[in-house]
RNA sequence: GGGCGAUUAGCUCAGCCGGUAGAGCAGCUGACUCUUAAUCAGCCGGUCGCAGGUUCGAAUCCUGCAUCGCCCA
């Protein structure tokens, strides 16, 4: 307490350092909030257009200042935009009347600049600024220069310092809009359309999770954070849209983790009169797009492995894998409860169809590197999904696995009313989760008749780790959900 | 929930077997019109996460707690 006290005073003392240089800066009868600032462009523009030699250029750029090399009467100026960086020169002979206001910038203030482009004699490109506006005054120091902000609950606390004292970040988040935006259009280019469905449900469903609860206030009424959009798409296969997407958040009421935050971004397909199989050849296409547009080959570097993109993608049973690398066949319950004793998974009290997944997962997901679809799920671990006609103990399921992890999931929708209520049913007996709330509306809606469909879901954010390299979910969200600060 | 690690100046970090706190950056003062993490000289800056304990003496050893991270469930 004593300490945070002391914490809070030395904070104070650089900015009262600072609220003194804006005071003098409102001396000299400068605003140092600034407003429209209309000579600016792109950094990285002003440098590509340079020509060498042309005397007559001139810019002019915006941004933060980020580093500063004071040679006296003259000061070179590292500034950062959006695009990224440039170099200006402030003189004192060019400035004159401002050179009293340049004084008095500082590390993180925000400031545009105009002038004469030039190259320095080290060759560095230059705006040689005949005009310097302050746009805004910074009261905090910024992080340590050269090491940026390293903390990693700060960088996450405080990301709008994290993205531009550290550049990686924003790349990072310019990559992941950019994934979103080839996804988009490349669904978009082949007819699909994008709808929004709620996120406010009354009966939450299409997954198995815990859902957030929410409350209306003039209906009285709970209502809980979706899920999943699953239940809603569908309705609108029944209702005629045959190509549909979604492109939103979800919200699940779990543990945080390095692939887990409770509010992740998913991608949701149906396509009428399609299959898993087609769903199958979708995926690979859009992730294969993605990896085509936004990494630099075909093998990308993840944490400590590295994902070899070339397709032909595996495609592997699930009975196969579990095989493979258990060493159970799926149908001997003895042998498969025997191996999950001995990893400790603690399975008495589990369902058979539970501890395969459990199994499954414990020997199976981390030897999926590559891009692996595995397929063929147990029935009874997808009651949403049609059973496969020739062997009806298994659903016509797929979910790829990148990196050992679940990036997208997806089957032959069921379309039969009948054995969907049955299913929820059964569901409901088993356990309290969410995916057991009976959804009579759904129903209702199956029985008007849905067309046959493939529907499929991509994880987004993982995805975006897997083409980033970044080996946590909170370095693909802006705003990771974190403990409350500490005060 | 369990294990491991971290917590020292605003930031990034040193600090050995216990002897009473250091560097770089940032800041302040001064010099410098071609720097690139500019340089040079000087100065300011710390209840060493918190609370106990051991000791003549604790940033350092012990215990508990808190926060953060990593791994596991």
């Amino acid at each position: 307490m004593g300490a945070d006290l002391a914490k809070a005073e030395d904070i104070g003392k650089f900015e009262r350092q600072r609220r003194a240089k804006l005071k003098s800066i409102r001396d000299l009868d400068i605003d140092p909030y600034g407003g429209r600032y209309d000579e600016a462009e792109p950094a990285q523009d002003v440098k590509r257009r340079f020509k060498d030699g042309d005397e007559t250029q001139r810019g002019g750029c915006a941004g933060r200042i980020v580093l500063a090399r004071d040679i006296g009467k003259l000061i070179f100026i590292t500034l950062r935009d959006g695009s990224g960086t440039i170099q200006i020169g402030l003189s004192k002979s060019r400035l004159a009347e401002q050179w009293s206001l340049v004084k008095l910038l500082e590390l993180g203030d925000i400031i545009g600049a105009a002038g004469e482009l030039g190259k320095t004699k080290t060759g560095e490109i230059t705006i040689w600024a005949d005009s310097v506006t302050l746009l805004s005054k910074s009261l905090l120091p910024p992080p340590e220069k050269f090491h940026g902000l390293a903390d990693v609950d700060l960088r996450y606390r405080q990301r709008y310092v994290d993205l531009w004292a550290n550049p990686e970040v924003m790349e990072r988040f310019k990559k992941r809009s950019a994934i979103i935006a080839t996804i988009r259009s490349f669904l978009q280019e082949r007819g699909f359309l994008e709808v929004e469905t709620p996120m406010m449900q009354q009966i939450p469903g299409g997954a198995a999770a815990k859902p957030f609860v929410t409350h209306h206030n003039s209906l009285d009424m709970d209502l809980f954070l979706r899920i999943a959009p699953e239940l809603f798409l569908k309705r609108l296969l029944v209702g005629g849209m045959e190509k549909v997407f979604e492109i939103n958040r979800n919200f699940r009421n779990e543990g945080l983790s390095r692939q887990h935050n409770p509010e992740f971004t998913m991608l949701e397909v149906y396509q009428a009169y399609a299959d898993y199989n087609v769903m199958m050849d979708l995926t690979e296409e859009i992730i294969s797009e993605c990896v085509q547009k936004h990494c630099a080959g075909k093998e990308v570097r993840f944490a400590d492995v590295t994902i070899n993109y070339r397709q032909p993608w595996r495609r592997a049973q699930y009975a196969d894998l579990l095989a493979e690398y258990s060493g159970c066949g799926i149908d001997d319950m003895a042998a498969i409860r025997e191996k999950a004793e001995e990893l400790g998974l603690d399975e008495r009290a589990m369902d058979d169809a539970v501890v395969i997944s459990k199994l499954f997962e414990a020997t199976v997901e981390d030897n999926l590197v590559d891009p692996t679809f595995v397929r063929d799920y147990p029935a009874e671990l997808c009651p949403l999904t049609r059973r496969k006609k020739d062997n009806p103990k298994y659903a016509e399921r797929f979910e790829l696995y990148i990196a050992g992890m679940e990036l997208a999931n997806a089957y032959t929708e069921l379309n039969d009313p009948a054995v969907q209520e049955e299913n929820f049913k059964i569901q409901l007996r088993g356990q309290e989760e969410s995916m057991a709330k009976m959804d009579a509306d759904f129903i209702k809606a199956l029985k008007y008749g849905m067309p046959p469909a493939g529907g499929l879901g991509i994880g987004i954010d993982r995805l975006v780790m897997v083409l980033t390299g970044a080996a946590s979910i909170r370095d693909v969200v802006l705003f990771p959900l974190l403990k409350p600060a500490k005060e």
